[in-house]
DNA sequence: TTGTATGCGTTATCAG
DNA sequence: CTGATAACGCATACAA
């Protein structure tokens, strides 16, 4: 590899001129500088950023650790996060926590993850959660800067996330405008907050729109699509079923539309279905699924830019809150007026 | 941050003596030794990877280059590929191209992605593909070794990737063995090799068989949805329509069933449909969709090892191949006796 | 068995 | 304006 003292000697100058016109750390005559460029640019010189950091004790790498990347919402965080970062001339580590892989938060590889960080002299890491319900307890195994993004994360911590109150309103003000009043949910896992954050949301506006919502009109999902037919199939037994049903991913609202498939009922005709997260499979359904989208690229741009600010050593607000979208399609129609249920 | 300066100075130690027993190059005896070990677990020292590498002139890290992070085939291979490196003591720098939100190949990105590489001293870099019909032009501009993974790569270069041909023989297969003989295929985009890979081995058991291909049963598609819908309605709309359809990815195969259930038919009972890819949407669809699952996991697998036989030195045959698996599911059956068609 | 000293590629201080 | 030179944290040849 060329180093300076090899552009130094080429050029015909010392090491020090070579790194004053590679910084403009110091004014050089333009002959010099004229000399030392090209010799540059003839041995292809690459600057070595081990020397560099450990010089400087500047050390220009950020981690990012993903919960999971194989989790729909991490690739799209990563991006603006890689992409943002990368301009602003860091460098990322990545480490990969295969949470789902595993089906149990694995501490070890957290463990050996910090310590790849840490030897690296990361200036600190970009959590990017996926299922984990809690990973408070992250912050105590982690020493350098941290910053949450898509996690649940505690209150104390720096985290970006998206409002699940408010998104969880969208979708009920979607149904509510439609004419609906017997509206059914099937949930995440309630081992999660901001599963409990969305009933939340969604019962705020049915109460608003003088309805209510029925207990037996709320049935716990685990976010799989077995689980989420089976709970379809209660709702549609039931004395006086729902004319409209949110779950709360959008593999549970493609089980939810088989389900009704199963029992001869039409969607959006029969019965309106909103779904959430806005994956491929929303898209793709038959009918197209009626979702929310969760700006996901927005809160990878807002977790770098948050994170850079942290390092300046700007106040930050600790908690920050995005907003989801919904996005209309074609699984949600007004109720029928005499509903042959 | 500590040193093994600090490390020393506590031990009543030399640095050496620290280093030695960090790394076990030499004889120390058993009370110096458990003198430095408390010192470096009481100090909680950890190793600086940017003076270690800059010493021993071995750089432990390696590229990941990504062309787009949000396709889906990508993150369950560098899920596969960091952590098989990370276990082994390498860090991953990861790059991302994203070459789907620009749409086309952005050079520009590709030329900074290399600068970062470069200067971190990267071994090499593992290039995972996406969706470019071509990757050969990129080995000019990168001078560090490069592996290809998912990759329309060149056969002077080192790639993994999955056996299309052998693949779309599966697909046939199936098809064939449930009594099909009407079977058409609406293809990926045609600037790509292995589309045409895809058609060969699909014909070729299609000749096997005794059947014939006819060219109105091979329709283009560019992978997307919309486009699939029209040429399926094309296929349908034929004096003698196919009794099955083959669709390269597994959003052509929703559109198909879409389209079918537009035309009044049913899936599979009236046509039977075969995906590609494995993707979400192929599962959740009403009916599941029969596809064809890529070893994705694997070949990032098999990348790594790959790679780090290539950095030995090792002979490694230029192009690997892995197979893909036929994954079952609801969407395919034989064909009825007398087509209501 | 342990310690001293040198150099890896940079940056930056201080003379010239 | 330019050039020696020290130091960053570590590994290692060599000395003790």
């Amino acid at each position: 590899m060329v180093t300076i003292h090899d552009v130094a000697k080429l050029a015909g100058v010392s090491i020090a001129t070579v790194s004053h016109v590679l910084n403009g750390t110091k004014k050089v005559s333009a002959k010099t500088e004229e000399k030392v460029k090209k010799a540059l640019s003839d041995l292809n010189y690459v600057p070595n950023i081990a020397a560099k950091s450990l010089k400087s004790q500047d050390y220009k790498s950020i981690g990012v650790i993903a919960e999971d990347i194989k989790a729909f919402s991490t690739p799209p965080i990563i991006d603006a996060v890689c992409g943002y970062l990368n301009e602003r001339g860091y460098t990322i580590t990545l480490c990969n926590l295969r949470t789902y892989s595993h089906s149990q938060y694995d501490t070890q590889l957290l463990i050996s993850s910090m310590k790849i960080l840490e030897s690296s002299r990361a200036r600190g890491a970009i959590y990017i959660g996926a299922a984990s319900p809690n990973v408070s307890f992250i912050r105590s195994m982690i020493k350098i800067p941290v910053l949450f993004a898509y996690s649940s994360a505690l209150e104390s911590d720096y985290s970006i996330d998206y409002d699940n109150y408010k998104a969880a309103r969208l979708a009920a003000m979607h149904l509510v405008s439609q004419g609906h009043k017997r509206i059914a949910i099937i949930t995440g896992a309630l081992d999660q907050d901001f599963v409990h954050q969305r009933i939340m949301g969604f019962q705020s506006v049915i109460m608003e729109a003088g309805l209510t919502l029925p207990p037996e009109y709320i049935l716990p999902g685990n976010w799989n699509y077995n689980l989420a037919y089976q709970q379809t199939c209660k709702l549609l037994d039931l004395a006086e079923p729902p004319t409209a049903i949110f779950a709360m991913n959008d593999s549970m609202a493609c089980a939810v539309i088989a389900a009704c498939h199963k029992h001869g009922l039409k969607v959006p005709e029969d019965l309106s279905v909103i779904g959430f997260d806005n994956r491929s499979c929303s898209a793709y359904n038959t009918p197209a699924i009626t979702t929310l989208g969760i700006p996901l690229y927005e809160i990878g741009i807002a977790a770098a830019a948050s994170f850079l600010k942290l390092l300046e050593g700007e106040a930050l607000p600790h908690k920050q809150l995005l907003d989801c979208a919904l996005i209309e399609r074609e699984s949600v129609a007004s109720p029928r007026q005499y509903p042959n249920l």
